[in-house]
RNA sequence: CGGGGCGUAGCGCAGCCCGGUAGCGCGCUUGCUUUGGGAGCAAGAUGUCGGGGGUUCGAAUCCCUCCGCCCCGACCA
């Protein structure tokens, strides 16, 4: 047993044995005895194994570098908290120090994911942070991703990149390791520090430019199995963020700049996040609102009922004004959008048409044909060429040159409507495709869908709430390894392209967002599984009463022996210091220890979520910490 | 990238308009007192006023320039 009272010893020998377990992952085998049964032994992960945990962990030999005031730049909650609980520091712009409290918590959630992942078949292996640019050009990103990745030359002038993501370089592994069909399936991932260098870093370490994730790549032979292998990990990664205790959502989403087919994010929770998710309660649809489809109007078209008439609304812009100069809801009034694409031939004006309240989604414009090649905004020049009038007044009716109209499904579906009339001061209402104007060129689904809108399952009603995006698999095929000649042989000797998965998991990110979702007016409340420490004894009067000092280092020596990750605070604060410390660092187990109890035989138990302390005899109380902070 | 704002002690800020001794709170150091919810008193330490250039007898303050940081950015808000 750990066995040592003396609050002066530094390095408490912990005489149990370290064992390689099977997941790679370095454990200690702690008696344990459940529920006051017979003694069993069982494995206790602490930290991963590059990570040796320090046994005696004293407040007085560690670092707590707590503020009362968070820096000014500082701007949501998570990253606040972070700053003031001392587990970042900021050296540059999306750029942290991990402090050690910070890093105890990263740590916990990496060994966590690499139980799962291990558990699903994953093997880690670690790529390099700088990567050549020749892989890169090989796939044509070395061209494609723009400014967002760093490019650094060596003393010889050659180009490398700050590695962003790995799909590069473990095809590359792959198409020179592997060579048959025997050989897959495979899943390689690793946890490094990615670099990308956002154009407005913000949020703490949910948006940094350095940051760490977790990347992994499956290798199959065929889209069959590549499948099961994409599912498996879905299910690890169901698996990972239960244990993590996160309220979270796994949504299908779009594939974006990484290819592929199929994919889903799985979204933390919080009102803060930058994501809107869209769920129907009574079905299990979810969907990242880029994606989510917004199904055509049930009802046939109106037929026209009112005439076409222009009408005078000067200094009127807003959808929202011109609806209540002109005495209508804003329902009945339709929002221009002016895009532009550059072809050879010069730039091609678009206009797209959302109904007033609605907003137009840009990842759905994307995918139209002819914008699918990438669009910008249209420049006010373009604008007025195209429709005679400055931005403001505009609309479909009587355009000064002809440009490509896109209306999305709601608008194709309205009758008398209003829109701008290409001409300063003036909207018309009354409008009518067919009789006015022709038929759009396009009808397509282009907004975003709203609460209340039908379900694409057809099995009720959308609702919608935020999230932080923390993690995403993706279903890539052959992307890569086409582009690459990553093959196999397969039975028939025949060479085939490996069909590939890839999955991440934003493990930076993911402190952040953890904090975003638990924490209060004094602070983070961590769940147990990554809290920086699982307990903290609190002593009140550490320096003066030798009777709460020897009680404090007993117990602070049983707790750690039955493998809960305590820390005992002797640093002989007053209570009001330590307290608000540990509140604001948001350790969720607090055990206080002070004469006042002591003389009665207690001690005082209080969860940080709890309102008010529990008095706890003292011989229950490692027993009952057991039972609570041993997860 | 465009627009706006800000850089003064470890953190939060004042001083700048109107040029003349660099300040306040928290934190830090020392001592005494205090000791169950961020203690009190006393005495201290800490600054290239973001960098560079200019104007001036004199610049945190006025001018130029560079850098850094923050916020905002649809024909949404």
């Amino acid at each position: 047993m750990v066995g040592q009272d003396d609050a002066d010893v530094r390095a408490i020998t912990f005489p149990v044995e370290h064992v390689e377990t099977p997941d790679c992952s370095v454990g200690v085998i702690v008696p344990y005895s459940a529920g006051g049964g017979k003694p069993v032994t069982r494995v206790k992960f602490f930290l991963c194994g590059s990570y040796p945990r320090k046994i005696d962990m004293r407040a007085s030999q560690f670092f707590i570098a707590t503020l009362k005031e968070a820096p000014s730049d500082a701007e949501v909650v998570s990253h606040k908290l972070m700053t003031r609980a001392g587990m970042i520091r900021k050296l540059a712009g999306g750029i942290y120090t991990y402090m050690p409290i910070g890093l105890r918590v990263i740590r916990k959630i990496e060994a966590i994911i690499r139980e799962e992942m291990n558990r699903a078949g994953g093997i880690e292996l670690l790529m390099p942070l700088i990567q050549p640019a020749e892989l890169w050009q090989e796939t044509g990103r070395w061209d494609k991703m723009g400014p967002e990745m760093l490019r650094v030359k060596d003393r010889h002038d050659r180009d490398f990149i700050i590695q962003p993501t790995s799909e590069e370089v473990v095809t590359d592994i792959a198409r020179g390791e592997i060579h048959s069909y025997r050989q897959l399936p495979k899943n390689f991932y690793h946890i490094q520090t990615k670099f990308r260098d956002e154009r407005r870093p913000r949020f703490g370490v949910m948006r940094g430019r350095e940051f760490t994730m977790k990347d992994a790549y499956s290798f199959d032979r065929d889209e069959a199995a590549a499948e099961k292998s994409y599912q498996a990990m879905y299910a690890a990664y169901v698996r990972i963020f239960e244990r993590l205790g996160l309220k979270f959502r796994a949504v299908r989403a779009d594939t974006g700049a990484i290819g592929g087919s199929l994919s889903h994010e799985f979204q933390v929770i919080a009102d803060t996040g930058e994501d809107l998710l869209v769920y129907c309660p009574d079905s299990d649809y979810a969907a990242n609102i880029e994606l989510a489809e917004a199904l055509p109007p049930a009802a046939v078209r109106p037929a026209p009922t009112f005439a076409m008439e222009k009408v005078a609304t000067p200094d009127t812009i807003r959808c929202e004004d011109v609806a209540r100069l002109i005495g209508l809801p804003l329902e009945a009034t339709v929002k221009s959008i002016v895009l532009a694409t550059d072809t050879p031939l010069g730039p091609e004006v678009w206009l797209l048409l959302v109904r007033g309240d609605h907003e137009l989604n840009e990842v759905k414009a994307g995918k139209l044909p002819g914008l699918d090649g990438g669009f910008r905004f249209a420049s006010e020049p373009e604008i007025i060429e195209h429709f005679g009038c400055p931005p403001g007044y505009l609309g479909p009716l009587n355009t000064k040159k002809p440009v490509k109209v896109v209306a999305d499904r709601t608008v194709a579906n309205m009758a008398d409507f209003v829109s701008g009339a290409n001409e300063i001061g003036f909207h018309v209402k009354g409008l009518n495709w067919g009789r006015d104007l022709p038929e759009p060129d396009l009808v397509a689904d282009i907004r975003n869908v709203v609460e209340g809108d039908p379900s694409p399952d057809g099995k009720g009603v959308l609702a919608i709430q935020r999230g932080i995006e923390v993690g995403h698999v993706f279903f890539l095929g052959t992307k890569y390894s086409a582009a690459m000649n990553c093959t196999y042989l397969d039975e028939a000797g025949k060479p085939q392209p490996m069909v590939m998965g890839c999955y991440g998991i934003g493990v930076t990110r993911l402190v952040g967002a953890a904090i975003e979702q638990n924490h209060d007016a004094k602070g983070i409340i961590w769940p147990d599984a990554i809290a920086p420490f699982t307990l903290v004894i609190c002593p009140v009067g550490w320096g003066k009463s030798e009777a709460v000092r020897d009680t404090a280092n007993r117990l602070y020596t049983e707790l750690t022996a039955a493998g809960i990750d305590a820390i005992l605070d002797d640093r002989d604060e007053r209570p009001g210091v330590m307290f608000a410390d540990w509140e604001l660092i948001g350790v969720p187990h607090r055990l206080t220890i002070g004469d006042r109890g002591l003389k009665d035989g207690m001690v005082e138990y209080q969860h940080r979520s709890d309102p008010e302390a529990t008095k706890v005899p003292l011989d229950e109380i490692v027993s009952l910490l057991r039972g609570k902070a041993c997860a």
